[in-house]
DNA sequence: AGGAAGATCTACT
DNA sequence: GTAGATCTTCCTA
């Protein structure tokens, strides 16, 4: 069951990224379908986060954060690109960063698209993922739907989660934004 | 023109 | 396991 995108991203970022787990990315690709539970999360909020990609106001390269729920925002770091959903309440600023997601269908192309033979790297972190599922800064601003060959689904995995701290950012909030299903390989660390 | 970044890969100890 | 190079994008000057 397809999740009803302008509902379940107009939420808090934190509730977004925990309600995340152990949904399906799909993404269709020609005649080929990538599929993935996403086993790790990370929320950020607007400009009172240090840590957010919104600190610093509104810019040509964050704007996305500000506009509708359930677009994709793209940006690269280091050669690589970041999938993030924009999620937030009504008139405020957010997105939830995918940070990993367990292989289900179409591996074969996923080790094409990154070059590697271990199914454990082929999307075990922001940048793997992005590059298995061919994804890049085409899709920024657009939104999750089928049209797009991009969307997730609801298959009523239950998963269990812990939090942590976010990963490789120089200033974090108190609160644990980190969230990652428990014993899954495919979680980044 | 220069630099920093929400990371990854490689080549080692 | 841990350090160092990487070589894109978009910022600030």
């Amino acid at each position: 069951m397809a999740i009803v995108v302008s509902e379940f991203f107009r939420r808090n970022p934190k509730t977004v990224a925990i309600d995340l787990l152990g949904k399906i990315l799909v993404r269709i690709i020609g005649s080929k379908t990538l599929e993935g539970i996403i086993v790790e999360t990370e929320a950020y909020f607007g400009e009172d986060d240090p840590a957010s990609r919104a600190y610093h106001g509104k810019k040509n390269y964050n704007k996305e954060m500000w506009e509708e729920p359930g677009k994709i925002f793209i940006y690269n770091v280091h050669n690589n690109w970041m999938f993030n959903i924009v999620s937030h309440e009504e008139n405020k600023v957010g997105a939830v960063l995918v940070r990993a997601l367990h292989p289900i269908k179409g591996i074969d192309e996923m080790m094409k698209n990154r070059g590697v033979k271990e199914i454990k790297e082929l999307t075990s972190g922001p940048g793997k993922l992005t590059k298995a599922f061919k994804i890049d800064k085409y899709f920024n601003g657009k939104f999750l739907s089928p049209e797009n060959s991009i969307y997730i689904e609801d298959r009523g995995i239950k998963v269990e989660f812990q939090s942590s701290h976010r990963i490789g950012v120089r200033k974090d909030l108190k609160e644990k934004l980190r969230f990652f299903v428990v014993n899954d390989e495919f979680v980044s660390r």
